[in-house]
DNA sequence: AGCACGCCGACT
DNA sequence: GTCGGCGTGCTC
C-alpha cells in the first residue's frame, strides 16, 4: 500500500503529493497525520490518498508512524483542501493547517492532564481528623473540603490551603492523587435555561420557507431587531432532529457572551465554540469534542467553517455582510465560498442572514441563485428608530464649531432626563486619509473612478487606488473656494471629555481600541453598560454590532460620512451597513428609539436610504453604480502585490508581470480591463518597497484568467521578493 | 523549511 | 592556501 502525503512544509516547491510506503504494521487511512522522513529531515504530513502502487517503485521511503490516535482530517476536508488550493491559490499545506489546531502540529499534542486529589477511599474521615494534631488547622480544613467533593485539582487545594498541608496529608496516605484529563470549557460559567419562544408570524414564515427546502440556499434579510437568531436556532433544532449537524458563523466581534449564553441555554453541552478568543487549550478541546462527535452544533467565527464536523445539515452565516468573513492575510479566503462548498458537498442548507446583505449576495439573490426570505418587522411590533440627519456644515455656519450638534445634545438631554441610556458612535474608519471641505462638504474624488482620493503623506499627493491618476493637494476647496479643507477629526477621548463637560452629572463609558485591551476588555465595558452603570457609551465600530441593550433609546452617529470617503469602492455600502447597524441599537425594548446622524454630506443618497430603512432602494441605486463603474459583482478586482528590498527589484518585477498580463489581455480583450502597474499606496512598509499590478476581470472567465495571472505572478517571483496574489481585496494599502 | 553542493572574498 | 558567504536545487 502506498500513501499520498502532503508534508507540513509551506513552500511552493513542495506543494505537491509525495508517495510513501505504508508498513503492514501501521493501519493508515486518508486524513491521518503521519511522521515521515523528508530529505534529511523528519516532518509531519497528512495522508490525502491511498493507492496500490507508485511510479517511484522501490525508491519509496516508509511512513514512520501515526502522529495521533485518531484521524484528524475528514475525507470531506481533503476534498475541501483541493477546492481551496484551486479557488484561492493556496498551498495545500496551508489549507491543511487551517483544519487542525495549531498546537497539535510539531508533535506537542496536548491533552491537558493535571493532578487531582481525593480522600483516600479506605480511610474514615473522623479517624483521620482525630489523628491530626490540633494545631494542623490547614490540614483539617483541607480534609473537610475534600469530604464535601468527589475530587479537587491539587493546584486549587495548594492555593487555598497551602502546599504544605496537601503534601503532609498525601504523605500520611490520607489523600490520594491521580492524573485526570482536563476538559477546558470556554465560558463554562455561562449556562442557564433558554426555552424556545413563540415565533412572530414573519419568523414562522422564514423558518417554514427555509425548512421546506433542505439543501436550499437562502438570504435571510431581516431588519435589526427582527429576531434572526431565533430563526437560526429553530432551524438548527429541526435539522438536529433529522440526525444532522449544524455550523453557525458569527462575526468575531459579536461572539459576545450574550450569543453564547443563548446557544448554551437552548442547546446545552451540544454546542462547541471556536474562535480566536479561546486559549489554545480550550480551542483544542472544543475541536476534539467536535471530531469525536460529542457535539452537533458548532458556533464560531470565520475559522469555524473548517470545523471537523460530519453530516452537516445546515450552515448559517449571521451578519453575512461583515468584513471579518474574508481573510485578508496569509491564507486569504472568503468564508462564504467555503460555506457554499461545504453545503453543496453535504447537501446542506445554507442561510446567509443580515439586515444589510452585501451587494454581491443580494445581487445573486436577484439572479435567483439564492432564495430571498424577508423579515420587515421587529419583534413585538416594535418600531425602527426614527432617524434625524443633521447637516454639520450648517452647524458650522450657525457658529457651532463643536463636533456635537445641537439636535444631538437636545436628544441626549431628553434621554438622560427620562432615565434611559444613550450610545454615541464615532465613525473613525479611514481616519484622516481623505480630504473634505468643512464649509460645503465637498470631497475630492477621482475623475475616472468615482472613488474618493487618498492622501499620501510622504509625497503629499492625492491618489486614486484603483487607477493611476494622481492629483496635487489643493489649498482651497475646488467647489466653493473655501480654505477650510482638511483631513482629520477628533477621537473618542475628546468626545467623552466634551460630553462630560456638558453633562457633568452623567456617567460615561468609552469603548475603543485603547480601552478594550486584554481578553475581557470588551466584556467588562459592555456588562457595565448593560447593568446601567453608565448613562452614555461612546465608542467606535465595536459598539455597532449585535448588542441588545433594552434601555438604550438614543443613538448618536458622529461623522457618519467618515467611512464614505475612504478610497474604496465599497465605502458607500459600508456606510449604509454601519449606519443601519448602529441605529439598530436603539429602541429594542418598549420605549421607541431615536437616532441623530451627523454628516457633512447630509444629502448623500446613502443617508436618505438609511434613514428611511430602504435597503431595496439603496441596493438598486448602488448596484447600478457598480455596474457602470466596473466594480464587483460585475468585475473581479485582481491585485498582484510585491515586496522587495530595493525599489529596482520591485519595479522590475511589476514591469515583467505587467507585460505578461498585457499578453493575456490580448487573448481576452473583453474580459480584462484597467490593467495597470504602480507603486502601492503605502509604497514602503517594514523597509520593503511595495509595487502592484491591478486589473479587473469579468466574472465570465475569471477563474481561468486568474489562474493564468497567478502562474505569471509566480513565474517571475524570485527568492528575494515576496508576492501576494489578491482577488477582490478589501483594501489596497 | 532545512540541508548540501558549489563557486568567489578576507583571514589564522 | 582555506574558512565561509549565501545562490541553487532537492526532498517520495
Amino acid at each position: 500500500m502506498v500513501a499520498e502525503v502532503i508534508v507540513d512544509i509551506s513552500t511552493a516547491d513542495v506543494d505537491r503529493i509525495f508517495d510513501y510506503a505504508v508498513p503492514e504494521t501501521i493501519p493508515i487511512v486518508v486524513g491521518d497525520r503521519v511522521f515521515v522522513s523528508f530529505g534529511r529531515q523528519r516532518t509531519e504530513g497528512i495522508v490525502v490518498g491511498l493507492k496500490e502502487t507508485s511510479e517511484w517503485g522501490d525508491k519509496l521511503k516508509p511512513i514512520d508512524g501515526k502522529a495521533d490516535s485518531f484521524t484528524a482530517v475528514l475525507p470531506e476536508m481533503v476534498e475541501l483542501m483541493n477546492f481551496l488550493a484551486k479557488r484561492f491559490f493556496l498551498r495545500k499545506a496551508d489549507c491543511l493547517r487551517l483544519f487542525v489546531p495549531a498546537q497539535m502540529r510539531g508533535g506537542k499534542v496536548r491533552e491537558l492532564e493535571r493532578t487531582a486529589a481525593s480522600l483516600a477511599p479506605d480511610r474514615d474521615l473522623d479517624e483521620m481528623m482525630g489523628a491530626l494534631r490540633s494545631t494542623a488547622t490547614a490540614q483539617r480544613a483541607l480534609l473537610a473540603h475534600l469530604a464535601g467533593v468527589e475530587w479537587e485539582w491539587t493546584s486549587a487545594l495548594s492555593e487555598q490551603f497551602g502546599y504544605a498541608a496537601l503534601k503532609a496529608l498525601t504523605e500520611k496516605g490520607y489523600v490520594v492523587t491521580q492524573s485526570k484529563r482536563v476538559i477546558r470549557k470556554p465560558y463554562g460559567a455561562l449556562s442557564g435555561k433558554a426555552d424556545a419562544v413563540d415565533l412572530t408570524p414573519q419568523q414562522r414564515v422564514a423558518v417554514d420557507t427555509i425548512l421546506a427546502h433542505p439543501g436550499g440556499k437562502f438570504v435571510l434579510h431581516g431588519v435589526t431587531g427582527s429576531g434572526k437568531t431565533e430563526v437560526y436556532m429553530t432551524c438548527i433544532e429541526e435539522v438536529l432532529k433529522a440526525g444532522k449537524t449544524a455550523i453557525m458563523l458569527v462575526p468575531e466581534i459579536s461572539l459576545t457572551p450574550q450569543t453564547m449564553q443563548r446557544f448554551r441555554g437552548r442547546f446545552g453541552d451540544n454546542v462547541a465554540l471556536l474562535h480566536s478568543g479561546l486559549s489554545a487549550g480550550e480551542r483544542y478541546d472544543e475541536w476534539l469534542r467536535i471530531l469525536r462527535k460529542e457535539v452537533s452544533i458548532v458556533v464560531g467565527a470565520r475559522s469555524a467553517i473548517f470545523a471537523p464536523i460530519a453530516d452537516v445539515g445546515i450552515i448559517i452565516i449571521d451578519e453575512e455582510h461583515d468584513s471579518s468573513y474574508s481573510s485578508e492575510s496569509n491564507p486569504r479566503y472568503e468564508t462564504e465560498a467555503i460555506a457554499e462548498w461545504r453545503a453543496d458537498y453535504n447537501g446542506a442548507t445554507l442561510v446567509l442572514g443580515s439586515a444589510t446583505p452585501s451587494l454581491e449576495t443580494y445581487y445573486r439573490a436577484q439572479k435567483g441563485e439564492f432564495e430571498l426570505v424577508k423579515m420587515t418587522k421587529r419583534v413585538a411590533e416594535r418600531q425602527l428608530p426614527e432617524m434625524q440627519i443633521v447637516d454639520m456644515c450648517e452647524e458650522l455656519r450657525a457658529g457651532n464649531k463643536s463636533i456635537l450638534s445641537r439636535p444631538l445634545l437636545d436628544g441626549l438631554k431628553e434621554t438622560l432626563d427620562s432615565g434611559h441610556q444613550a450610545m454615541i458612535f464615532l465613525n473613525r474608519r479611514g481616519y484622516s486619509s481623505f480630504m473634505i471641505c468643512r464649509k460645503c462638504g465637498h470631497v475630492l474624488k477621482c475623475t475616472s473612478c468615482d472613488v474618493s482620493l487618498t492622501w499620501h503623506r510622504s509625497e503629499n499627493l492625492l491618489k486614486c487606488h484603483y487607477c493611476r491618476n494622481q492629483y496635487a493637494v489643493p489649498t482651497a476647496c475646488p467647489k466653493c473656494g473655501s480654505e477650510s479643507i482638511r483631513y482629520g477629526r477628533d477621537g473618542t477621548e475628546k468626545v467623552v471629555a466634551d460630553l462630560q463637560a456638558l453633562f457633568p452629572q452623567a456617567k460615561l463609558l468609552r469603548m475603543d481600541n485603547d480601552t478594550t485591551r486584554g481578553k475581557t476588555g470588551h466584556l467588562s465595558i459592555l456588562t457595565a453598560f448593560g447593568n446601567k452603570e453608565a448613562d452614555i457609551l461612546v465608542g467606535t465600530q465595536m459598539i455597532a454590532k449585535g448588542h441588545d441593550f433594552g434601555n438604550v433609546t438614543f443613538v448618536g452617529i458622529l461623522d457618519a460620512d467618515m467611512s464614505l470617503y475612504i478610497g474604496d469602492y465599497h465605502s458607500v455600502e459600508r456606510t449604509f451597513q454601519l449606519v443601519t447597524q448602529v441605529a439598530g441599537r436603539a429602541g429594542r425594548a418598549e420605549t421607541p428609539g431615536r437616532v441623530v446622524l451627523q454628516s457633512y454630506s447630509p444629502k448623500h443618497y446613502v443617508f436618505y436610504f438609511a434613514s428611511t430603512y430602504d435597503y431595496e432602494g439603496f441596493y438598486r441605486k448602488e448596484i447600478n453604480t457598480r455596474e457602470v463603474t466596473e466594480f464587483p459583482p460585475f468585475r473581479k478586482i485582481v491585485r498582484i502585490l510585491v515586496h522587495a528590498d530595493t525599489e529596482d527589484e520591485a519595479f522590475n518585477y511589476v514591469k515583467k508581470v505587467l507585460s505578461a498580463a498585457r499578453k493575456i489581455q490580448n487573448e481576452y480583450p473583453r474580459d480584462i480591463s484597467r490593467l495597470t502597474g504602480m507603486r502601492s499606496p503605502i509604497s514602503r512598509m517594514d523597509n520593503k518597497f511595495r509595487f502592484q499590478v491591478v486589473l479587473r476581470v469579468t466574472p465570465e472567465h475569471d477563474q481561468e484568467i486568474c489562474a493564468r495571472l497567478f502562474e505569471v505572478a509566480m513565474q517571475y517571483k524570485t527568492p528575494r521578493i515576496s508576492v501576494f496574489f489578491e482577488q477582490n481585496p478589501q483594501n489596497m494599502v
